[in-house]
DNA sequence: AAGGCGGGGAC
DNA sequence: GTCCCAGCCTT
């Protein structure tokens, strides 16, 4: 027991119960499923940038069986600007997977949750303590920073050994009782005080026995990411226009921007030229104002081509192709340079 | 054990 | 510009 007679997890409940957050929209009406699409949405990205993606998914896919039912593309949609697309279509399958081999019943137990895509062992005991009470760890991102500090526990939680230590430690300090009040504290806590930059140890609930606050150094913790140069690939992709539409093709089910619809890419404007002359296309090339899109491992210089057809090609390639009206909102997935592209077409922009 | 996988918010 | 976010999956 800490020298201050409370336990770390007494202290976390009870600072909980004054400050801790009780109004997210997955907070209402808490079931499995509502807690699971939060928590997927949630991960890798930000409760702010969420919420509205939350209100219109829930909104459009209220209950487990109508995510089921849904055609991918209609998925695919809602997740257009969240990024990490493998979350979206991998929670189409979980719920098409809770449908056969559930019966429509959301699991009920930390294997069969864990054995769902996209549901790891954070998130699945995330979603049962969260929505059921029961007594599971988590180990998100707040977790970790608090935990880390907490502990003083040195190096980059990327690496297994590393990892594997918060783990022990989440175990240790995670309550027998009250865990939905516990683990959303520490994730507030981590997202509200515990922060990133400039935490406020003041009026953090397990400051008194925080190594790294004793040793003045919160920020050192957790250790960083080791540093990559991110390189630099190039593409060339082409809009072709014809009659007030555009061809998009869909992207493989694997890889960047899978299952999503993009404008044909190609690596060198020289390839986008054989690949036309191939396909009997002889349009106006216009480029457009090149721009360079950034991931998490890879900058991407896109050029924009624009070409406008004077007769719509009958088969384009093998790829899986369509034509879609630029004036009717696309109800597919889309990348985010695809996204503002179609906008600047459709507004008639060049540079 | 390490790398692939997005996009945006915060600084 | 940099860093990282309620991580998981594949290799």
């Amino acid at each position: 027991m800490e020298a201050s007679g409370r336990s770390f997890s007494d202290r976390v409940i009870q600072w909980y119960r004054l400050a801790g957050r009780k109004t997210l929209p997955w907070q209402q009406d808490k079931s499995p499923y509502r807690v699971w699409i939060s928590e997927i949405m949630l991960q890798q990205t930000q409760v702010a940038t969420v919420i509205p993606y939350y209100l219109k998914f829930m909104q459009r896919f209220p209950t487990v069986r109508e995510l089921a039912e849904a055609p991918t593309d209609d998925v695919l949609h809602h997740w257009t600007g969240l990024g990490y697309y493998a979350r979206a279509r991998n929670l189409h399958r979980a719920a098409q997977v809770i449908m056969d081999r559930h019966g429509g019943e959301f699991p009920r137990t930390l294997e069969q949750v864990m054995a769902l895509p996209g549901i790891g062992r954070s998130t699945a005991g995330a979603v049962l303590s969260l929505s059921l009470g029961q007594h599971h760890p988590i180990l998100d991102g707040n977790v970790k920073r608090v935990l880390a500090r907490h502990r003083a526990i040195d190096g980059w939680p990327g690496q297994k050994a590393v990892e594997n230590r918060l783990w022990q430690a989440t175990e240790t300090v995670t309550p027998a009782q009250e865990i939905q009040a516990y683990n959303q504290a520490m994730m507030d806590i981590g997202a509200m005080i515990c922060t990133r930059t400039k935490p406020s140890c003041g009026e953090c609930p397990v400051a008194q026995d925080c190594r790294a606050h004793a040793q003045g150094n919160p920020g050192d913790y957790p250790g960083k990411k080791p540093r990559r140069e991110k390189p630099v690939r190039a593409c060339v992709q082409l809009m072709l226009v014809h009659d007030g539409q555009v061809l998009l093709h869909r992207r493989p089910p694997s890889g960047i921007w899978g299952g999503l619809w993009c404008f044909p890419q190609f690596d060198t404007k020289n390839e986008a030229e054989l690949w036309l002359a191939s396909q009997g296309i002889d349009a106006d090339w216009q480029d457009f104002q090149p721009f360079r899109h950034t991931f998490s491992h890879y900058h991407l210089d896109i050029q924009p081509v624009r070409l406008e057809l004077g007769r719509q090609p009958g088969q384009v390639g093998e790829l899986e192709h369509h034509w879609f009206a630029l004036d009717t909102p696309l109800k597919v997935g889309l990348a985010a340079p695809t996204e503002g592209l179609l906008r600047t077409l459709e507004t008639g922009g060049r540079d």
